[in-house]
DNA sequence: TACCTCAGTTTGTCATGACAAAGTATTGAC
DNA sequence: GTCAATACTTTGTCATGACAAACTGAGGTA
């Protein structure tokens, strides 16, 4: 574990217990850094982390201060699923559908790709707390992953995607709203024209090949979208 | 300006001009500040501040790589009203209801001040294009800021903040959706029972203050939310 | 051919030193 | 007493040097 992540998770510790109280000074970082004794550019960089984390103010000629006890998550790569796991909500997955076919116009333009190439068509209901929670339509190109059935009820499509070497690092999201439709409402248990919230990503590994895109909507009564941001 | 800004910036044009191709690596870091002049932190520096942006990636032992030729801007702490602005969207706002009026607990909760702390409350109604496009309600601690709506017609809420001085660092969103009530559709020109995208945010300054609390909704037939994420 | 080892390349981490810029507090003059 | 100039504190930026860790690819061996 690097120095200066041990710098900062002493930190964050100590402002988590609350001994450093919201709104009082942290030592400065000359003083700091020798009392650690470390060097100033890797307390630095410890103190950057956690500003980075909305944890920590830093003002020029003045120091630095604790705004927020608690760390404010930046919105993480992480599927319905792993949040769900976390949150213990008792996920389980629904494949209503699972197969190989050509993309279509819609999904080739979010990947990137030429229309008609080979991708996994998934179609999967989501419950939580034995309640239906979300309808999840997802395509990833034969060429990045094969999948199963059996992988996909009991797993994230992420969790998947990273066990097979995938790491998505770069995503874009549209978060919107509409009436569901007879057949969604219909396998999501709401009457007919319910709200529903929507969410299509694709998402990007590190070398910008596209991995996935995905086409969901959510029981707007259940289910709602938390994003916490910082300015830099 | 910055030195490793400057080469940041530098760097940047080359990939946005296509001379540097997605997928391409660029020069390594100790060549590269040895070109230009610079030392390796400051080189480094620069191409930190690319890749959280999502233009770069980084691998041991590998390189830099090109992973987008546009910067994908992480999500801003700007108003309705900027993105409108910027979207070149002709905004105009209408005032419904301004007045100064203690805090209700949903309002204190959120702000976490005393119930019944004064605050000013707001709505307004949003157009874009000459249509209705949000409803907006705003909670501002009468302390933060007094205003007026000569200033809310015309400006958005966090040019009038900022313009008091007053910055937002950090804050929480809530998104979800829900049917609009026959008051909403009404002045949204929707139909009863339409889908509305609805948000929740909170808003704290440099100083851990709490400056706003706004709780909108949004017509979902003309408005969604994009987000661009990256991950580590 | 297939696999393992090892050298080379490149980024990751860390230390030390120095000066600049911004904000605060003190001191002095009027 | 009030205001302005000055000294001090603290973060921001930058340079130099060094070693570690991860990945790549070439070469040797079974």
């Amino acid at each position: 574990m690097p120095l200066y992540f041990q710098v900062a998770t002493r930190l964050q510790e100590l402002i988590e217990k609350g001994e450093i109280g919201v709104g009082a000074r942290i030592e400065n970082e000359v003083d700091l850094a020798e009392r650690l004794g470390v060097s100033r550019p890797t307390t630095r960089r410890a103190i950057q982390y956690l500003v980075e984390r909305g944890m920590l103010v830093r003002k020029r000629g003045v120091g630095t201060q604790v705004v927020h006890p608690k760390v404010r998550r930046p919105v993480e790569l992480s599927s319905l699923y792993d949040d769900l796991v976390a949150g213990d909500r008792a996920p389980r997955t629904e494949v209503l559908r699972l197969e190989v076919m050509p993309a279509s116009d819609t999904v080739a333009t979010a990947l990137e790709i030429a229309p008609g190439t080979p991708v996994t068509w998934i179609e999967r209901l989501r419950y939580a707390g034995g309640e239906p929670l979300a309808l999840m339509h997802n395509a990833i190109p034969l060429d990045v992953l094969p999948l199963t059935g059996d992988d996909l009820a009991g797993h994230g499509l992420y969790e998947l995607l990273r066990s097979g070497g995938l790491t998505p690092r770069i995503a874009t999201q549209v978060i919107g709203a509409r009436s569901a439709t007879s057949a969604e409402a219909k396998v999501l248990q709401e009457k007919r024209g319910a709200s529903l919230l929507t969410m299509t990503r694709t998402a990007w590994d590190a070398g910008g090949r596209a991995l996935e895109y995905g086409s969901h909507v959510y029981r707007a009564s259940r289910y709602s979208f938390e994003i916490n941001l910082s300015a830099g």
